[in-house]
Order: C-alpha cells, then sequence, then structure tokens
DNA sequence: TCATTTGTCTAATAGTATTAGTTTTTGCTA
DNA sequence: TAGCAAAAACTAATACTATTAGACAAATGA
C-alpha cells in the first residue's frame, strides 16, 4: 500500500542535493585539481559535516565513478552534436579530433577524468567502463559506414585507432603546454588541419583527386 | 684546515642511502603506483621511520622532483642509444616513435612522472623543467639537420610537434589498453609502422620515389 | 499529535605528510 | 682504545585525509 520507499517531494529534495553535491565536485576539481576533490572541502562548500554526504553517496569512489559516466554521456553528446553538421568523411574525420579537444577544453575536470588516470585509486566499475565502450565503440561503427568510399588498405579498427590516438596525442600535449589556447590555435592546437591533409591524403575518398 | 663538510666514507653512505631510497621509491610507483607514494610504505621498506627520510630530502616532493630528473636523463640516454644506429631520416622517425613507447614499457614509473599528470600536487622545479626542455629541444635540433632533404612545406617544429604528439598519443593508449604488450604489439603497438608509413609519404625524402 | 523516516551531527579510527626535539649510533682522532 | 662531535636515527606531536558508528533533530504522513 504505502510501498513507495518517499514521498515525491523527498525524491526531488534528495535528487537536488545529489546534483548539487556533483556539480560543486567539479568546481573543486576543475579549481585544485581532478585527485585534489576532498570531501571535508565538498562538505564545507555544502554546508554540511564530512559524513553527511555518506547518504548520498557510498564514498568517494562513488562520486568519481558517478562523473566517469557523467563525462562520457556529455562527451557522446557533444559529439553527437557537433556530428549533425557533417555532411562527408572529411568532416567526420575533423569532427572527430576537433570534438575531442573541444570537450577538454570545455570540461577540462570530466576530461581528465574519463581519458586520462589523474586519480591514484579510482578504477571505473565495470558497469562505468561496458558504459564507456559502448559510446567509444560508435565511432567504430561510423567508420564502418564510410570504408567502402575510401581508398586505403586499412582496416576499420586501424583508422578509428589511428584517429583516437592522435586526439589524444594533439590533446594532450596541448592540455599540459597551451590549456587556455582555444581549438585550433597555439602550438599543437594548430596541428589539427597538418593532420587532416596528413589523413585526407592517406586515405582519400574514392574517385576524389589528391 | 677540515673544513670538508664530511669525510669521503660517510659521504659514501650517505649517497648510498640515498640511491636506495630513489630505487625503493621507483618499486613502489611501479607497484601500486606513481601517485601511490607514501613516506611511510617507503619508511618501512627501508627499515626506518618516515621522519629519518627527511635527512636525505626535503620531502615527498624532492623525491618525485629527483625522480623526475632522472627519468629525463634516463630518457635522453635511451634514445640516444638507439639513435646510434640510424643512418636515415626514416631511422631516426622510427626511433623516435617507437624510443617513446619503449621507455614508457621499460620504465612505466618514470614515463607516468615525466609526460604524464600523475601526481596531484606535484609539479617540477624550475630547474627540473628547463632540464627537460633542454632534453626536448635536442629532437628540434635534430630535425634541423634533415629538413633540407625532405619535400615537406612544413616547418621544423611542425615536424617534430606532429612527431611528438603521434608518439604520445599510440605510448598513451598503448598503456592503457595492453600496458603487457611489448612495443609493436596490440592495437596500438601495431599502429607503428602505419603511421610511420604515413608520415613517410607525407613528407618524402627528396628524390625518392614513393 | 505521535511515530517513523530522513538527514545531520559528533566522536572515533586509522591513515597521510611533516616538524621539533631527543637519543642513539657512527666514525674520526687523540 | 676512549672520548667526542656530528650524523642519523628515534619519539611525540600537529594537522590533515576518508570513513564508520551511533546519537540527536527535523521533517513527514497518519
Amino acid at each position: 500500500m504505502k510501498n513507495q520507499p518517499t514521498s515525491p517531494r523527498r525524491q526531488r529534495n534528495r535528487e537536488a542535493t545529489i546534483q548539487n553535491i556533483l556539480s560543486t565536485a567539479r568546481t573543486i576539481m576543475r579549481e585544485e585539481g581532478v585527485a585534489a576533490l576532498s570531501m571535508q572541502e565538498l562538505a564545507r562548500r555544502m554546508d554540511m559535516r564530512a559524513p553527511s554526504l555518506y547518504n548520498y553517496f557510498s564514498g568517494k569512489a562513488e562520486i568519481y565513478d558517478t562523473l566517469f559516466r557523467l563525462g562520457f554521456t556529455r562527451y557522446d553528446e557533444h559529439i553527437k552534436g557537433l556530428m549533425k553538421a557533417s555532411t562527408s568523411w572529411h568532416d567526420e574525420l575533423r569532427i572527430n579530433i576537433e570534438g575531442y579537444m573541444s570537450f577538454a577544453l570545455e570540461n577540462p575536470e570530466l576530461y581528465q577524468l574519463c581519458f586520462e588516470h589523474p586519480v591514484p585509486g579510482f578504477i571505473p566499475s565495470q558497469e562505468s567502463l561496458q558504459m564507456s565502450f559502448g559510446i567509444l565503440n560508435r565511432s567504430y561503427q561510423r567508420a564502418e559506414g564510410f570504408k567502402k568510399e575510401l581508398d586505403t588498405k586499412l582496416t576499420c579498427q586501424q583508422i578509428v585507432d589511428t584517429i583516437i590516438a592522435i586526439s589524444h596525442g594533439l590533446t594532450a600535449m596541448h592540455i599540459s603546454n597551451e590549456p587556455h589556447l582555444p581549438v585550433g590555435q597555439g602550438r599543437f592546437g594548430s596541428l589539427i588541419p597538418v593532420v587532416l591533409s596528413i589523413l585526407e591524403k592517406t586515405m582519400p575518398i574514392k574517385g576524389e583527386n589528391k
């Protein structure tokens, strides 16, 4: 009869508090570094004592894990949004590389949590890892669709893995050298057109002049 | 008269202890992660109490900083050693990429300390940073020597930065996916010949057939 | 209004880095 | 070989960290 665990109102309040905690945690991670998140500082900014946070999360690991999943969700949306404007394999290529870097610049704390290894003890849960694989795998499926049009001997996986490695390499170097500069600028940001032109020459679209 | 601060013997003992601490620290970092180094665990393995370590290093930061410098010294030696067998720009290219990855696989704790950002509060000292820049800059000087032979519109810095980004990208992905596999194997390791062939086609040696 | 749930609190445990001050050990010298 | 000074170890303490247990208060529904 009254087996609903909590009233809708309580649930709303609780959900609001959880979102507040996550948002405050991201602020701390952005300001002081991803690994510098501390339960005490988090509680301080929430006007709480640290143990109260354990009513909402089982510990710091669960906060990281939740933000890990949020990061991949946001990354997925980020790339999806940019891909809407894509009309060709060249667009696809450019958006993958630029999108990876722009995501990193716009969400540095989520980028680091998802794509670097900034937190000593933190290993994403099995569930979160599978979710991240699912999102990354869609890159492969997208590439499959273009494979026939491309004049290359490389396999689909080789193509996508190369793009991932280059995106990550450029982004990591850009972030550690000139994190204040926007996509496309700076020593490494400005290399995006360079590597795009290299990749386009290496795997040209069939029938197109080089 | 006897203004030599310490006797040679004492100095030798002291130096031996310091080397022992550094070596033990590297073991811990390899076993439990770079950021998991703790003064207590380090002291435990040295059969000491933690405060005694402060007779040799001003703190954990100085241990990290010393190992940061050691890492770059070793990286320099590693690349130099491989370069001895180099007879061409193609060799140079291959050695840079393979050497970066093999260094990471052979010295994972030094690689992470020098080329990733695994320790929350750690920022290398000005002195150590300049030393690392000095070592990396020699890559540019080496490339200058080959520039005239290459058929490309890219500047020297663009060439070297592209190689750095690709080396780092492939290595980072290799390490986080298949750290047990040797250079040249696995999803990302096996991409080295792929990217080499791409780079060689993009900036061919003048007069050579593609 | 009363009881139950929910949330926050305080207190405590066990870990971390680091400093101050004391004691022990070491190695040289007379 | 005995003594002395310096080097290197120690203990104790401070101020952090995450986390758990258990008490207390406040909000909610009957």
